[in-house]
DNA sequence: TGTACATCAGTGAACGCGCGTTCACTGATGTAC
DNA sequence: TGTACATCAGTGAACGCGCGTTCACTGATGTAC
């Protein structure tokens, strides 16, 4: 009756290692096709037994989700934690080849995030949504850093509608009140480059001569850097806006 | 023995019903959930009927694939076809809403073709692959088309590294000798962005707040076509290298 | 130090299910003569 | 016009399979006293 301090379990332990098994599944097999009886054998354990550790077969894809994108976004974070913030294009050309190199590295984790909804599953939104804002959002730092360093060229943008502007607003006031629209409206289409991009390579979707997906990608990137921020010469002061 | 004329049946009307019911499930259920004994049940005939029309369940989802190639290729060459050759900006932009309105109008479709692949199916090549290079041709060509106009910027492109050139190369020579590398460059870049944009529309990957990812692809599109073609007055003779 | 006992991770059997595919068949259709 | 016959689309039973999930259980672990 009395609350008895629980045994130390090497809980964590079988946890980690049927997610990793999971994981292999799905590279193989396809998140669809994911079993729990096929993890418990490769595990040497019976199926039920992983029910002490997920609720059932869904609980497991969740975690499984949650954890993609934790490392997606952990991996763009890392990828650009020592670089000066005043490094502008480096900052964002490192940003871009972090997200390509974590799409290329865990292919099976990202199509879990980016590829086709699994039939009959939904994610809960409210678990996975902070974690998959946060790739996201290191986009929007970024930019919103050189935009107020005055480094964003604006030249170059599409006037926007009303009816973006609405959308631009009701992004800004809820989640980055800090971040003017069109620095919102840049990461959205930024990421729509970057994104078609790597998912055209993750999926094997461009054509069979193009063998070095990751040189296409270098070559648009810096395209991409061109179209955003001024140029600048190395070591030139900040814009008198600064 | 002496070769019959064969009955005339009504073959073609079920393998038609098949695939309809197929696409339904798939719209449902998702391409890996797609079951013969599904399709049979609803078609109100036993499963091995089935076998009259396709092979196989593989055989079944490889005519799919190919029909959603070919429709997604034919809405793109009609949208275009009583569009004067010469309107380059008006043909890149209808063949890009074309692209977004067929995947917005057939998700499931786009999600065969351009989704996470299907596990432990792969597709015969040397069907898929005439059928699936139809969208990419559509605009190679009115890209090309302009270029021969002298209406392609070429302010604006990075320059190529040695190995982009090469890949270009072989691409160049064995599909499309008649078109100049930096065409196809530019023919794959845009298809990048405008894949990105629709596979995160179709993907439902937008923030919550962009509520109209139509408008966003129009606005993104306008920018594409404002990078891509030197502007020209409405009317406006063509330049002097055509 | 020793004993009684609570905990709870993992077991093994069982449930009901749907699947792809095979096979011998049947019975309507339409042809040959 | 009538009859014998070939065709072949669809049937129904059966195969062996793997799945998620439940349940009562067991037995090692570690605590309380």
């Amino acid at each position: 009756m009395s609350p008895r301090p629980k045994r130390i379990t090497p809980h964590g332990s079988l946890e980690q290692a049927i997610k990793e098994v999971a994981w292999q599944q799905i590279a193989e097999n396809g998140a669809p096709a994911l079993s729990l009886r096929a993890i418990a054998r490769e595990l040497q354990i019976t199926a039920p037994a992983i029910y002490n550790y997920f609720h059932d077969r869904d609980a497991l894809v969740t975690a499984l989700i949650v954890d993609a994108y934790t490392s997606f976004g952990e991996a763009q974070e890392q990828s650009i934690v020592d670089i000066p913030a005043a490094e502008h294009a480096l900052r964002l050309r490192t940003l871009g080849q972090a997200y390509r190199l974590w799409a290329v590295t865990y292919p099976e984790r990202y199509q879990l995030i980016f590829g086709t909804p699994i039939a009959g599953y939904s994610a809960p939104l409210e678990t996975i949504m902070p974690a998959a804002a946060r790739s996201l959002a290191n986009l929007v730092h970024v930019l919103n850093t050189a935009n107020s360093a005055g480094r964003l060229r604006r030249d170059n943008v599409p006037s926007l509608s009303t009816a973006a502007k609405a959308m631009l607003k009701a992004w800004q006031s809820s989640r980055d009140p800090d971040v003017p629209q069109h620095v919102l409206y840049l990461a959205l289409t930024i990421w729509g480059r970057v994104h078609g991009l790597v998912s055209l390579e993750v999926g094997c979707q461009y054509p069979p001569f193009i063998t070095d997906a990751g040189e296409f990608f270098r070559l648009e990137l810096e395209h991409l850097l061109q179209d955003t921020l001024l140029q600048q010469g190395i070591q030139q002061e900040p814009p008198p806006d600064f």
